[in-house]
RNA sequence: GGGGGUGUAGCUCAGUUGGUUAGAGCGCCGGCCUGUCACGCCGGAGGCCGCGGGUUCAAGUCCCGUCACUCCCGCCA
């Protein structure tokens, strides 16, 4: 018999009863009744209940040896008793009747639970995550990790994508999010790069006239993280193609995303293909997010017509002062207590706001509020109208400037959303958002800026760059959002280096200037570039919206904490003097 | 960089308007128990109440500072 194991302990049934076993893996649980010992033995497969009695003389061992230490048991499969089956466990008809025990490695007291249910402190979890890994929740969601990516990886080789692997120690690139770097020993005083994602090779490898990439793709980034943003280092599902339209895209991506979200859904409705496009105007208005949940079935209105020049003199004014006023309705909330739209007014403060107003349209058709005290009925009955209002239901109203009254109205949509429980259930939305600006206006500066990825092909091209207005130009650039969740941003590409420096004028850049700080670049499209585009979904986003589970980091095997250190590898850490000399290297740390 | 929350036993937490010896569940150690499966019963050990300072006759509790973790804003194409 192998020294290890016969089976794993998730495998025998009633039809192994009479054979005999060995099961290694570690004690999950144990049952002592004095003369009698119950462990239950675990491993990666499952659990298998193990007994012994006092006659054996290895009873004491057994009953001496603690939770988590790993051991090897060897003896009859024995068919358990009828009132003795455990229906719970898949394994549950049989146990193992130990005869023979090997000790492989003792475990000392724990500092976390490994067969509770409750979580320890993130702490701690994180200390000791090869035992918190040992969990079960944790296996499974490590577990569907794998299984999403084999099925993402199958999906785009299906499709005709192939796979390649870029440079992780590369060039430091200007645009976006502050960079890690690595010293060069080789060349002193130089630093390569650790990429923020491959998006210099991936066109690149279009230019070398691949048609369809993908990579499963580490990517770094040295910004602060949030629940459902790693700190330091994700992973994109990464995919580029050739000749290829935006519709080309979607088509490519919709069913990958669809399919693996569809195979791993256990039951929960997945949108069906092709996903809604929505343009970007349109999500800011309707949702107040350029990712909205769609689950939320609150729809924002423009209701900015009804104030202007009426008696309600806080929004009149604030209108002719060229603010906005949006509605956000709240279904069914007419009958809520005066505290809960006080607590959303607070709230609203809370976020920076000046705060919400309201009007509650009783069930006897009547308006009720501080506002429509001061507004006449025509105007109560087009903003009951302009939002799709009915009696019964409430409506906030958020008026500012456009940008920060979408945001608000946006918040107080997902506000509403919870509070009401207003949310479908069981259910991944999916829509791509489209015809984001190709500018924008800095508020601070005044000046124009690329609003996302400089190096998106404006629609319309060069002629749309020379003829429009700089802030109406829209680009072939695009979201794609499930629940809430940004899952990626993508875009058709700019391939024309005369549409390149064009954009980049706009923007306030010269030629030269783009012509050093993107060098690799324009000097590629100089040679013959296909027109091409592609997204990139983070992957551990997926997961997590599969797992159901709002922390990104219950879905990385090690993750950092907050601050980006390793608790259990400890990193970063100091190096050696002798390491710094090599790379030439001297601190200049600050003052304690 | 800014704001919120949390910090009490190995783990998860409770701890009243400041009041006498700081508790519970799990875990750990010991005892009893031959059919449990979150086994049960009895007993025990275990505390810098994050740290420093202050107010007070008296501080886990109030005040100031500080550190750590976490959530959010900024930031993240």
């Amino acid at each position: 018999m192998h020294p290890y194991r016969s089976h794993s302990c998730g495998e025998l049934r009633a039809a192994h009863a009479g054979e005999r076993a060995r099961l290694s893996g570690w004690i999950h649980r144990k049952r002592d009744h004095g003369q009698l010992l119950f462990v239950d033995l675990r491993d990666t497969h499952g659990i298998t209940q193990c007994v012994i009695d006092v006659s054996s003389p290895l009873f004491q061992d057994l009953e001496q040896t603690r939770v988590e230490s790993v051991i090897t048991v060897t003896g009859p499969v024995v068919k358990r008793t009828p009132d003795t089956v455990n229906a719970t466990v898949p394994t549950g008809e049989v146990e193992l009747q130990v005869e023979e025990l090997a000790v492989q490695s003792r475990a000392e007291v724990l500092p976390l639970q490994v067969n509770s249910e409750e979580d320890a402190g993130e702490e701690t979890r994180l200390r000791y995550r090869y035992l918190d890994l040992r969990r079960e929740k944790m296996q499974a969601r490590i577990r569907l990790r794998g299984a999403v990516i084999n099925s993402i990886r199958r999906r785009m080789v299906e499709q005709g994508f192939q796979e390649f692997q870029t440079p992780i120690l590369t060039a430091s690139s200007p645009e976006g999010a502050r960079d890690y770097l690595v010293p060069s020993r080789l060349h002193p005083g130089k630093f390569y790069a650790l990429p923020q994602a491959p998006q210099m090779f991936k066109q690149l490898l279009m230019m070398a006239g691949f048609d369809r990439y993908f990579q499963i793709a580490p990517c770094f980034r040295d910004e602060d993280s949030r629940a459902d943003r790693s700190p330091g280092e994700f992973y994109q599902l990464d995919l580029e193609m050739s000749f290829v339209t935006q519709d080309d895209v979607f088509a490519a991506l919709e069913p990958v995303l669809g399919g693996v979200f569809e195979e791993f859904s256990n039951g929960r409705a997945v949108t069906p293909q092709p996903f809604p496009r929505i343009p970007f105007r349109e999500a800011m208005l309707k949702y107040g997010s350029d990712k909205p949940d769609l689950r939320n079935p609150v729809e924002i209105a423009d209701v900015t017509e009804a104030f202007r020049g009426s008696g309600f003199g806080i929004f009149a004014k604030a209108v002719e002062g060229g603010s906005v006023v949006r509605a956000i309705p709240a279904p069914g909330a007419a009958g809520r207590p005066r505290s809960f739209f006080d607590k959303l007014n607070d709230w609203a403060r809370s976020e920076g706001a000046a705060g919400l107003g309201y009007i509650i349209f009783a069930e006897d058709g009547s308006a009720k509020g501080p506002i429509a005290k001061n507004l006449d009925p025509e105007r109560t009955a087009q903003i009951k109208a302009g939002a799709g209002l009915a009696d019964g239901d409430a409506v906030f109203f958020a008026c500012d400037k456009e940008s920060a009254a979408a945001k608000l109205a946006g918040q107080v949509r997902n506000r509403l959303g919870e509070e009401l429980d207003l949310l479908e259930k069981n259910a991944f939305r999916f829509c791509w958002i489209v015809d984001y600006p190709m500018f924008e206006l800095d508020e601070d500066s005044g000046k124009i800026e690329f609003s996302h990825n400089p190096f998106s092909m404006p629609q319309g091209g060069l002629e749309a760059l020379e003829t429009n207005e700089p802030l109406e130009v829209l680009a072939y650039q695009y979201d794609i959002v499930c629940n809430g969740v940004e899952l990626s941003s993508g875009a058709i590409r700019n391939h024309l280096p005369e549409v390149m420096y064009k954009a980049f004028g706009i923007a306030g850049y010269s030629q030269e200037q783009v012509d050093t700080e993107f060098a690799g670049m324009i000097s590629a499209l100089k040679f013959g570039a296909p027109p091409h585009g592609g997204s990139a979904p983070g992957i551990d986003r997926i997961v997590m919206l599969l797992a159901d589970e709002p922390n990104i980091r219950e879905v990385v095997a090690f993750p950092m904490n907050q601050r980006a250190e390793d608790l259990m590898m400890q990193a970063p850490a100091a190096v050696s003097a002798r390491q710094l000399a090599e790379l030439h290297i001297k601190l200049d740390l600050p003052p304690e």
